[in-house]
DNA sequence: TCCCGGGTGTCAGGAGGGCGACAATTCCCA
DNA sequence: TGGGAATTGTCGCCCTCCTGACACCCGGGA
C-alpha cells in the first residue's frame, strides 16, 4: 500500500488483459488517469460482503481469491482473479452492496479507481458502456456454464476443467518438461477443494486418481499439467 | 402468431414490470414503438441455443420456460419467466450465440424488439445504457445466489427457496382460504424437479414432506403455500 | 363405458460425496 | 537443526440423492 505506481510487469499485466486491450486508447487513458495503486500481502481483506461499495478495481500482480461463507459457515470460493482483470462492478452499477468478500493471494497489487471517478468516465464515453455491458454478457454466460455444470458434473469432471481453466489462466511452461505446463497459482488442496464447494478429502483422491492416470503430476509448489487431452476427456462426461 | 396488438392485460404485465416501470416515458414509448407481438402454443420453441440472437423480448402471458439439456442428455431449467420480465439480451449485447433454449410454457404471448432496433434505441438514449446495465447487474446477482446455493444448501432447501420464489412470481390468493397462496404456475413434478437439478422423485419425497409439516397443500392445479414461516425456515439451513 | 396415457406416490438398491480420524510428509522458522 | 504447524494421503462410516421398478389415480377420448 505503499508505492503508488505500477511497475514495468503490473503495467504490461494491465495493458494486455483482453477485455482492456479492446478498448480505445482515450478511454483507456482516461481509466488510468484516475486510477491508483494498492499493494496487499497475502491473506489482506481487500474488500467484504455487503460493505458499500466504493471502488472498481483490477489485479495487476498475483491473485484475488472471490469468495463468501454461506450461512451454514462453509466457506466457498467463486474465482480466483488473474492479473489483467477487472472486478467489482455489480455493486459499483447497481448501487447495492458488495456481493463477495475479497481477499489478496499472495503478493498482490491492484488497481483501483473510485466510484465517482468510475461514474465520470462513464458519462464521458458511450464506447465505455458498450464495453462494460459486454464485459458483464461474458460473465452471464461464465455464470450460466457454471451452474449447468453444478447440475450435471461429477466431481471429477467439474476438477478437470477446473484444473485447465487454472492451466490457461496462470499456466506457465515446466521447467522440466516443455510438453507440460505447470500451474502457476499454488492452491492448498483445501482451497481447491473450495473452489469447487467439494471437501478436501474428495479433491485429493481425485487428484491422486488423475495423477496416476498420467494426466498431471502433483508436485510441491504447483500442479503440472501432463496431457491436456485426457483432462478434456474427463471433463466431458463421467466416464 | 397472428394478432399483432397487446390486450390490456398483457399491456398492464408489460408496464408494471418492476424494472421496465423504472424507465422514463419517452424511452419506454421508443421501446414499445418497435416492438411486435408473437402468440404461442404450450410447447413452441422460441429460441434455441446455438442460434444467432434476433431479437429482444418479453414475456406478456404466460410463461416463458427456459432450459437447456446437457451433453450427457440431462435437461435441466434455469428458470421459468414470468409476465413482464425481459430476456434473451445477452446473447444480443455480446453478439455471440443463444444461451438456453427457450420454450412457451402454456398459451404465452411475446414482446419482441428486433435486434437491429434495439441497438438504435440504445444508442439514443443514455439512459438505456444505463438500466441495461443495472438490468444485468441484478442478473449476475442472481445467479452468484444460486450458484452459491448449489454449493452449500441441501435439495429440501432449495425446494423450500424455489417454492416461495414462485409464490412471488405467480401466486395468486387461494380460493378456499385467503391466508394462503396458490402457484399459478401450474408445473409437473418432473418439471419442478428440472427447474431444480434434481430427480422426480426425490421432489416428490420432499413435497411430501413439506405437506406432512404443513407448510404446503398438493392439489391438483398447482401447489398451495399454506405457511410461508415454515417454508423460510427450512430454506435457510438443514434442521 | 372402458381403456390408455400422463402424472403421482413409494420402495429397494447403489453411487457419489461429506465428515472424522489419523498417519505421513513437508514446510517453516526459531 | 530441531520441532511444531500446516498440508497431504487414506480409511471407514454415513447420508443424500439417483435409478429403476411398479402400483395407483385421474381425465379424456374411441
Amino acid at each position: 500500500m505503499d508505492d503508488p505506481i505500477l511497475n514495468i510487469e503490473e503495467r504490461e499485466a494491465i495493458n494486455s488483459g483482453r477485455w482492456f486491450s479492446s478498448l480505445s486508447p482515450s478511454l483507456r487513458h482516461d481509466i488510468l488517469r484516475c486510477a491508483y495503486v494498492k499493494r496487499c500481502k497475502d491473506g489482506d481483506l481487500i474488500a467484504a460482503r455487503g460493505d458499500s461499495p466504493e471502488e472498481w478495481m483490477a489485479c495487476a500482480k498475483g491473485a484475488v481469491r472471490v469468495s463468501s461463507t454461506s450461512l451454514s459457515g462453509k466457506q466457498i470460493t467463486f474465482t480466483y482473479v488473474e492479473p489483467g482483470i477487472w472486478f467489482g462492478d455489480v455493486a459499483i452499477l447497481d448501487g447495492d452492496s458488495r456481493t463477495h468478500d475479497v481477499y489478496a493471494h499472495g503478493e498482490t497489487t491492484i488497481l483501483c479507481v473510485a466510484k465517482a471517478d468510475f461514474q465520470k468516465i462513464l458519462s464521458l464515453h458511450v464506447e465505455f458502456y458498450q464495453a462494460m455491458l459486454k464485459l458483464q454478457a461474458r460473465r452471464i454466460r461464465q455464470l450460466f456454464g457454471l451452474v449447468e455444470d453444478l447440475n450435471t458434473l461429477p466431481l471429477r469432471s467439474r476438477l478437470a476443467k477446473q484444473l485447465l481453466h487454472l492451466a490457461r489462466s496462470y499456466g506457465v511452461p515446466s521447467l522440466s518438461n516443455s510438453q507440460e505446463t505447470r500451474i502457476g497459482l499454488h492452491l492448498a488442496q483445501e482451497e481447491l477443494a473450495q473452489l469447487l464447494g467439494a471437501s478436501r478429502q474428495r479433491v485429493n483422491q481425485e487428484l491422486k486418481a488423475m495423477e496416476r492416470e498420467q494426466a498431471i503430476r502433483i508436485e510441491a509448489g504447483g500442479l503440472v499439467i501432463r496431457d491436456r487431452q485426457t483432462l478434456m476427456r474427463i471433463s466431458e462426461a463421467d466416464n
